[in-house]
DNA sequence: TAATTATGTTAGCATAAACTAACTTTTTTG
DNA sequence: CAAAAAAGTTAGTTTATGCTAACATAATTA
């Protein structure tokens, strides 16, 4: 099964809310993409049971090494991506917009392409 | 009722096959896209149903103006897009399937502004 | 011309990913 | 403690977008 955005979407806000807070229950990712709690419920269910995350008893969420390995994948480019098209003078808000939508499409080819040429730049 | 990525994608792809035929048919989107030719009859009954493209007694697609717009804009991010990325050194089928992606989600600010930029640089 | 092939359509299915409604369970708090 | 609020779940809906199966029609060709 092939990892979709959504998912990949949702393992990236659970690396950073748990920078954020102590510990990540299903409800602080349901307010921080403004997302209902049944879509969230439904959704960890399915990152729990493909292994991308642990829920313990108490209902908090963490990542497994492979959900952390993309979560921190997402957040990087996430991070690149917008700092990049802010320094290029996009509006903040708009430049988060786009980097959370090509974080998703872009291969790693790509961006590593465009990082290693704005390193030089 | 906001534009989807696919009918952006078919927008752009009529535009490609009449450059390159002399008309276009449904057949010729479904051999282009690998999609099936129902996927593409649904598909077309849509783009004609909200004004994009228009459908002759013969079946031959042509593109309105709010169809030609978009298509346009579709092709130009491409073009651009995939040329850049091949300049930085990305194999030529990853950039193209990256410009194809990124084209959809890319909002018009961070394209122009990345535009503008790489015709400094 | 008759048979074959090509094209297009309709109907219904599948999947992903959101939603609402309604429920349970847990936690606060007056 | 009892009532209210918060958190989580289940069931069923919606939309987008692909698919297959089955059919109709049109075009080729043997």
């Amino acid at each position: 099964m092939k990892i979709q955005e959504s998912a990949e979407n949702y393992l990236e806000t659970i690396l950073i809310l748990e920078q954020r807070n102590a510990h990540v229950r299903a409800i602080d990712i349901a307010n921080e993409l403004a997302f209902t709690k049944p879509s969230v419920s439904v959704a960890m269910k399915h990152l729990r049971e493909n292994g991308y995350i642990l829920i313990d008893g108490a209902g908090s969420i963490s990542l497994t090494q492979t959900g952390l390995e993309i979560a921190q994948k997402m957040y990087e480019r996430h991070t690149f991506l917008s700092k990049w098209l802010i320094e290029l003078g996009v509006d903040k808000d708009i430049a988060l917009e786009d980097a959370c939508r090509i974080e998703h499409v872009i291969s790693t080819e790509s961006f590593e392409a465009i990082k290693s040429k704005l390193l030089i730049v």
